[in-house]
DNA sequence: GTCTATAGTGCGATAGAC
DNA sequence: GTCTATCGCACTATAGAC
């Protein structure tokens, strides 16, 4: 056989292991291919870019966010629309997936180059959520807030949910957090 | 004298020229240098990589927003210090300046590597933000949140500022997304 | 200020799956 | 035959090293 299936996730699983290891500017894109007998050109036929081998795949998480907000009931404040969806990308983090996460954001944090990109995944998250609750008929502004809020929350609840000895969900801090921010907007009277 | 003064400014008004006319990939680190005088070599000297060209200078906006921060009397909730900040900010915004950030918006628009560049900037603010807040003695999460929210209501505020046919001042607008984000925390009840 | 490694592109060739 | 994955080669621009 000409190639062994699969090429993508063996660049992508090798590609972390190297950046974890030698670090994300020691590590080139001809090793990371090299690393899964393909060549360096093969490597880019795949990711657009180097920084994209970390961040494929993220359409996932996307769909189940997207998801949690057609399946959440009419009759929900726009919040409570994205406090659901949030929820149900909850699935997406098992504790068994905690290890893992925490190996791929070291090595995202140790990288401006990297921390741009998971930004602007983020962003792209954000985004389609607007569209998704304007099709709901949320008007503006309030789709954007929403769903920049709800981008907010699960950034807070990541980080906490992969510190250093934490033990609950992520769906129970998503939740704290959720409303964490409620009381703090709750409490503002002179605005 | 050997070399004029103002090389920093001067390349960055004719990098977002060319950026502007002919495309931001389009346009190399030389051609820029060679617009003003200049070797590619002194390009990289005054910015660390060519993104930067257009975004040198912010850390004026982020001591406003500081500024804003430290200016507000205690007693205010944490969310109503970061819309004191915002609209301190807003300083930097006044009428005249809403052609330039268009045309500097739409080019960052049309790349995305430019678009990560400014989330990144974005980031970088809500991070000094929240760590002035918990200066203050606001805990966590609530500093976070507290100074994400305000960098999502100065997006969206600025959004609409730039706007077609937007007459509005930027410390309006803001202040209007500001309540906008309230009244949509404010409806929550089933979290 | 010069030199060089690496990222990333464009085009064409080849090999296998169907 | 078509379609897709892979490879080879030449090339430019960025960015960092010397």
């Amino acid at each position: 056989m000409r190639w062994e299936p699969g090429a993508r996730e063996r660049l992508q699983e090798s590609a972390l292991e190297l950046f974890a290891r030698n670090g994300f500017d020691q590590t080139t894109t001809a090793e990371i291919a090299r690393s899964v007998g393909l060549t360096e050109r093969t490597f880019f036929r795949h990711f657009s870019d180097k920084r994209e081998v970390l961040f494929y795949g993220q359409q996932e998480l996307v769909r189940v966010f997207l998801e949690g907000i057609e399946a959440a009931p009419a009759g929900l404040t726009p919040l409570e629309v994205v406090a659901a969806s949030v929820q149900s990308a909850a699935a997406f983090f098992p504790d068994e997936r905690r290890s893992f996460s925490r190996t791929r954001q070291t090595v995202i944090e140790q990288n401006p180059a990297l921390q741009e990109r998971e930004l602007h995944k983020m962003g792209a998250l954000s985004e389609v959520m607007g569209q998704s609750l304007r099709a709901r008929g949320v008007t503006e502004p309030a789709a954007t807030l929403a769903a920049e809020s709800a981008i907010t929350v699960f950034g807070v609840a990541f980080a906490q949910w992969i510190s250093e000895g934490e033990l609950r969900s992520f769906a129970d801090i998503a939740a704290d957090v959720f409303r964490e921010l409620v009381s703090l907007t709750g409490t503002a009277t002179s605005l």
